[in-house]
DNA sequence: AACGGTAGCGAAACCGGTTACATTGAGTCA
DNA sequence: TGACTCAATGTAACCGGTTTCGCTACCGTT
């Protein structure tokens, strides 16, 4: 029943080529000829074969994104700003996700390209050489989001991450902490958290005032990580979680078991998400420009795309947000 | 430098169509051959071109999911499951996100058609006739989840909202909690919350005896229903949120005003999500069989298009999780 | 020796669009 | 009136795969 651009030129009377000139919108047709063909594309409820269309043009209109996980809201927050923003500029997204299963990047990017992703963003800055070497085979434009590193070769669009870590941790260390736990995700494979605790290190030089807990990047971890904690037999005077959800974690066994936050423990997170300036006391947190950098990424890559402008790394700025889950060390 | 068909036939002194023949496996082709073929094709590092391949077999592969959003973990759980599913069939996930702004989803739906996708995730029963004639006229299949109504001609693969919202409302009701407050997301263009509060009247045929409260479906939407509902002359001794993260904004907003969670208001979730266990109290809830859901989902799509069966609705069950933020009434 | 069957392979059509180039006809100007 | 320009349209090639169909050569039968 759908018919395709012969059949229309059929019923009307004219050429294909006149029919698809038509359909693209180029001027030199005569405005009734476009009228008549308009119509009967109309009548026969035409829509254009994607595959046929991007064949013929070499564009899919098309971009991919692998991505560890859309279950953290950090993640799905990025991927909402993106996705609407390639929407804007009419292109679509392609979802893969890695579940954190180590290695199965490179293999998802694969097959987002082979269902013809014309643009890839990842997240972080440690790829495979086959990844990289198959983009610039292909020739597909790369980003690399949640990241900023001017040094690199790639294009990074995120924030810088050491940095933040050390302001959240000068920030802590101003109020007195000089002994204080850091609460992290998994390391592994993740050179985002790697960058963090380097800057917390560059903070709290002196290794022995800073301990790091690592747990599974959620609120179980958070829980886990503070049971152990408020079992040790000193406990530090304040709490740094490099995610948000790990400071849920944390405020849920804190309240568990009767620490007052801040009065006992100082509690600072890693993400700003929606509930942490609503949560009981609101938390201190640094903020992460995550929306910003999914617009940021989608615009980079479409203005490649478009043939506006190359790729260029964009830093973008966290900031520190002061909330009431944070005090002076008791009798600084 | 990516050389097609052409090139390796050329290279290997074998005609494209054996080359075709090998790349995809058929039989038909001398061992020796096979292994030329492959070899050279390698030696190109060859990669089939999506849009040709998509073009000659008229599969691309892509199934499109217009979801309102996925920055609510319940959507993002979802997702993830189906997406998860959908890659170990063999198929690409597009995703399109409404944010909740009315009457885009079939706009969305028709882009995610117009860049190849050959088979359609919606959520909700509710959709326009356009949306509807779209799919039947180009057959596409749509699949409606976080729904089930076998009456409908339409599949669905979700739950039964209304039935699940009685089991929480006759669980409340048990407890001896004659005077409860529902809080809910929007209702405009959500059918599903609708059903959820058909249910409660169901259970609470009389009225005056319940409460409901329309906010943002978000963690701010629970803590400024908690406020408005702390604020009433009487207060009453249940909280029933028709979704978890509702319910997270009560118990920060509880914890403010230190209300004493079960013992001066029982509150209850819906959802499950992550954190509802391992919450202080933890949160008693009605489990949503979301992650089932989705691979439910990703299964009856990829078995129609692989013609192994037709679309089938399918009904999940949900459970009550009884937890400790409710109790019985007091003096009851 | 004549024959049927089949494994292996190639030529060419086809999927449904886009576009370079050719063609036509009307208008302009000397 | 002839030459030239340009707007409007058509013809056919092309994008890069898959697949139908037919040919050849070789096998085993009788």
């Amino acid at each position: 029943m759908a018919g395709g651009v012969r059949d229309i030129a059929a019923r009307a009377g004219f050429s294909i080529a006149t029919v698809s000139r038509v359909l693209n919108g180029h001027s030199n047709v005569r405005p009734e000829t476009r009228k008549i063909i308009l119509e009967t594309a109309k009548a026969l409820n035409y829509a254009p074969d994607p595959a046929a269309k991007a064949l013929a043009t070499r564009r899919t209109r098309i971009i991919g994104a692998v991505i560890p996980t859309i279950e953290h809201s950090i993640f799905a927050k990025f991927i909402h700003a993106l996705e609407k923003e390639l929407a804007a500029s009419g292109y679509g997204l392609v979802l893969a996700l890695t579940a954190n299963e180590l290695g199965t990047e490179t293999a998802r990017a694969e097959e987002l390209l082979s269902m013809g992703a014309e643009g890839l963003i990842v997240s972080g800055l440690k790829h495979t050489p086959t990844l990289l070497s198959l983009c610039a085979a292909r020739n597909v434009p790369l980003v690399c989001t949640s990241i900023y590193d001017g040094s690199s070769a790639l294009c990074t669009i995120g924030y810088d991450n050491r940095e933040l870590a050390q302001l959240a941790c000068r920030y802590l260390f101003d109020l007195g902490h000089e002994n204080i736990v850091v609460i992290h995700g998994p390391v592994a494979n993740n050179d985002r958290t790697r960058l963090r605790i380097q800057g917390v290190s560059d903070v709290y030089a002196d290794r022995t005032r800073v301990q790091f807990v690592e747990r599974s990047l959620s609120v179980s971890g958070g829980t886990e990580a503070a049971q152990s904690i408020f079992g040790l037999p000193t406990v530090p005077s304040a709490i740094l979680c490099l995610s948000d959800v790990l400071a849920l974690g944390v405020m849920f066994e804190a309240s568990r078991q009767a620490v007052r936050i801040p009065d006992d423990l100082s509690v600072m997170g890693f993400d700003d998400l929606d509930w942490a300036r609503l949560a009981e006391p609101p938390l201190t947190v640094i903020r992460l420009p995550v929306t910003q950098m999914g617009i940021a990424a989608a615009n980079a890559m479409s203005a490649l795309l478009d043939q506006l402008e190359p790729l260029q790394s964009r830093k973008l700025l966290g900031q520190l947000i002061v909330r009431g889950s944070t005090a002076a060390v008791r009798g600084a």
